[in-house]
DNA sequence: CCCGTCAATGCGTTAA
DNA sequence: TTAACGCATTGACGGG
């Protein structure tokens, strides 16, 4: 059912939440090394996830590992955040929507994160962030549509065909907190 | 079983 | 060259 709801550390989430630093930044953030590209998730040490219990979620931190399935094939791992540690990404992200490395760091450390899960998690945080933001902008424009009396149909179509074009494989692009959304298809 | 969600991966790009 | 970015996609997982 829900994800256990493993032990993630409340310490140091108060200096989390004050910290401060680069805000907001909308560059690149040209900082220290810390992960290598192609390298990222190989050189996530595996430390205390290698021991985890069957009872443990896949949330123990460590990205995806690749376990061996009966059949010799290779598995991929998807760990599954606990609430708490998505609620203090989310906290964070509110502030910021990029962090340095040292915030990340830091970030990573108090959650019992890896750097790069905390990377990849604002990464993709920010990318649907942006994709709900041009969805709510496209239910606009169809509201403006329709209200300019276009007909139905054919706005309906040269959406869609735009729309599709777009967000082919990202249905879920769909949750126009409206109910046109599903009438429109 | 299908479908949506989301962490992770891949690739091209950019900046220092 | 390197590290981080955006974006598209993959694959695991859970709910209906």
């Amino acid at each position: 059912m829900s994800e256990a709801v493993k032990p993630v550390t409340s310490f140091l989430i108060e200096d989390i939440l004050s910290s401060k630093g680069s805000t907001g930044f909308k560059g690149k953030l040209k900082t220290d090394r810390c992960s290598q590209r192609k390298e990222d998730s190989e050189q996530i040490p595996p430390q205390e996830y290698e021991n985890q219990t069957e009872s443990v979620d896949t949330s123990c931190c460590g990205s995806s590992q690749l376990t061996l399935t009966s059949t010799g094939k290779q598995k991929r791992s998807r760990a599954a955040f606990t609430h708490l540690q998505v609620l203090e990404l989310e906290k964070k992200f509110n502030h910021q929507k990029y962090l340095s490395a040292p915030e990340r760091a830091h970030l990573a450390s108090s959650l019992r994160l890896t750097e790069t899960q905390v990377k990849i998690w604002f990464q993709n945080r920010r990318y649907k962030t942006k994709r709900k933001q041009q969805t709510s902008e496209l239910c606009r424009d169809a509201y403006k549509a329709d209200s300019l009396g276009l007909r139905e149909d054919l706005v309906r179509s040269s959406l869609i065909t735009s729309f599709y074009k777009a967000y082919q494989y990202r249905p879920y692009l769909w949750d126009c907190s409206g109910s046109w959304a599903p009438a429109l298809w």
